[in-house]
DNA sequence: CTGAAAGCGCTAACAA
DNA sequence: TTGTTAGCGCTTTCAG
């Protein structure tokens, strides 16, 4: 029925170990061999069994991405993500289990410990803000498996992708100087991302490039969900001077401070700019069209998976490779009033 | 290291085999061994491996979850529903396996075929459009891959689960011709979605219920997508007559009519009412906020995989479960002009 | 209702 | 560079 390694072996008159060996990409085989067992792998068509490969040995090409889903806002740049690392494993044979994590209470160790033990994942992809989360890193050195991660905070001792947020912050915001804006606030994401932090350091560095004050009022903490956007809109609005342009730290809150400028009778442009980050599709769906920083979402995924699988092949340490933003220039931001 | 079912069977004083058995819930125990086992397992922590169960036996713990990924619009969908399955599975220590599936080409064909001999896949649960895709349920037939559905057009034969979306298209209608419409257009969806058909069809039954005629100028083709809906809703705006509502099949089509309606001058909802289906976030992140219909993506994931895993356990023959809808309505919908 | 033996398909640790 | 011998942790026969 199923072809095994052992019929490759009997066809090929080697020794299973050998055919093994090649299976396996070990260099000390003979190339001419090396053919023929592939060649005959070819044509029986066979097809290696991952639990048998797993049971005996310690590789079950199995990796794991790891998400959080307590705040869901961000589904479409989970889904990107995840298409992008699927992309990779199939390049290279290995099979991805998704594996959303509730970072409250126990769970996830209880979680992890099961990926790690009873599956033998050989590693880990995570986005944010798990990437930072340090009961769960110290879980997985404990268990020795390796990760990569998306846009980690600690950069020096990760592997993974990220971008440079801040100076794409920064450059969104110049834009906004440049069209004449001078009070220009802006709204955090959740503390415990990096983004948020990166995206307000932009903000400043903006700000004192451009020689404008920091003023405290006009920066308001969000939680990069659409409905915290329109909440933060609503605090800029009471304010005696309005700002002339908002950037958001991510789209979901832009479209939120849309909403409350419809709201309050602003329209935009004309009477306020508004920009946020990321460039998921709500961006083209608003009206106006969102102004913001594209972030290729399954190109991190995808590089973040590659560099994964750099390591658990043994072909070198693992880098963390960094991808370059574009500013998305639309409709949604305009010369000051 | 690790605690293996032999050492079990060891500190009960019974023997591996009937370990195995209370393992798999096997009837032929008897209670008070059977209760014994059960704790010396929980108080060892013993974890089986599923690679040599799935070695030794037919049976993997793995199900995959296949979705087409050639058109990438309701990503927020697929991630509710895979979310919702991952907590099915999780309840019965099932892992899954996401699996994109491109539908053109032979492709999909390969991922089948490694999917149920690489990795003994058990069981399947598949989205629209795959759910009536026929290449695909014809390979998993052969294979005698159990499979679960989520809104399947052919329902007599599948198991899974579904809503009446026919109902829900009506009422969503009902709810225009109500508030005074008499021009109402549909924009239809991708033609092989059974859920275009279901929506159309629903369109259909509330005009004539209402003594509406049938006007073909007012149903215009769309695909699913933002861009379509901008397109169809131009084409209606074209029209000598233009409608006064906007039935679009699915809320990225409607969020794209907005649009539309916004280039054109129009105000929504005083000059054009709007409705959607689905209920995304994105309903809610658009101004005036959609009314639409809510459909629970991550309650019909979890479900779907619930069935399933009823067949894969042998509890049943698996049920095709119907879900209720939820009209939503919001501001997005008023009084004809 | 319970157990003993054999083996799933592969790799580890040796040897040659 | 290649082969041999075990055995991964579980389930399947088949007997009792």
């Amino acid at each position: 029925m199923r072809v095994r390694l052992e019929d490759v072996a009997r066809a090929t008159g080697v020794s299973p170990k050998t055919v093994s060996r090649v299976l396996n990409e070990e260099s000390s085989v003979k190339e001419s061999t090396r053919q023929k067992v592939l060649a005959a792998m070819e044509s029986m068509n066979y097809r290696p069994s991952p639990a048998a490969r797993g049971l005996a040995g310690s590789r079950s090409f199995l990796v794991a991405m790891l998400y959080d889903n307590n705040d869901n806002p961000a589904s479409t740049y989970l889904a990107e993500v995840q298409d992008g690392v699927l992309d990779a494993c199939d390049a290279h044979r290995y099979s991805m289990m998704a594996c959303p994590l509730r970072m409250r209470g126990q769970d996830f160790i209880r979680r992890v410990d099961a990926l790690v033990f009873d599956h033998h994942i050989e590693g880990v992809i995570m986005t944010p803000p798990l990437t930072d989360y340090a009961p769960l890193l110290q879980r997985l050195k404990e268990h020795g498996v390796p990760h990569s991660s998306i846009s980690p905070v600690h950069r020096e001792a990760s592997i993974g992708v990220c971008m440079d947020e801040q100076q794409a912050a920064k450059a969104m915001v110049m834009h906004l100087v440049e069209l004449g804006h001078r009070r220009i606030a802006h709204i955090v994401g959740i503390a415990n991302h990096g983004a948020s932090r990166w995206r307000m350091a932009g903000y400043k560095d903006a700000l004192a490039a451009a020689g404008l004050p920091f003023d405290p009022q006009y920066v308001v903490q969000g939680e990069f969900s659409f409905g915290s956007g329109v909440l933060a809109a609503r605090e800029l609005f009471a304010l005696p001077e309005l700002p002339t342009a908002i950037f958001a730290a991510n789209d979901d809150m832009a479209a939120g401070v849309m909403w409350a400028a419809n709201e309050r009778g602003l329209k935009v442009p004309r009477d306020l700019s508004v920009c946020g980050f990321d460039d998921t599709p709500l961006a083209t769906q608003l009206w106006p069209p969102l102004t913001t920083v594209r972030q290729p979402s399954r190109d991190m995924g995808k590089l973040a998976a590659l560099q994964l699988m750099e390591v658990l092949r043994g072909r070198g340490p693992g880098l963390l490779v960094q991808v370059p933003y574009a500013l998305q220039l639309r409709e949604s931001t305009a010369a000051a009033p």
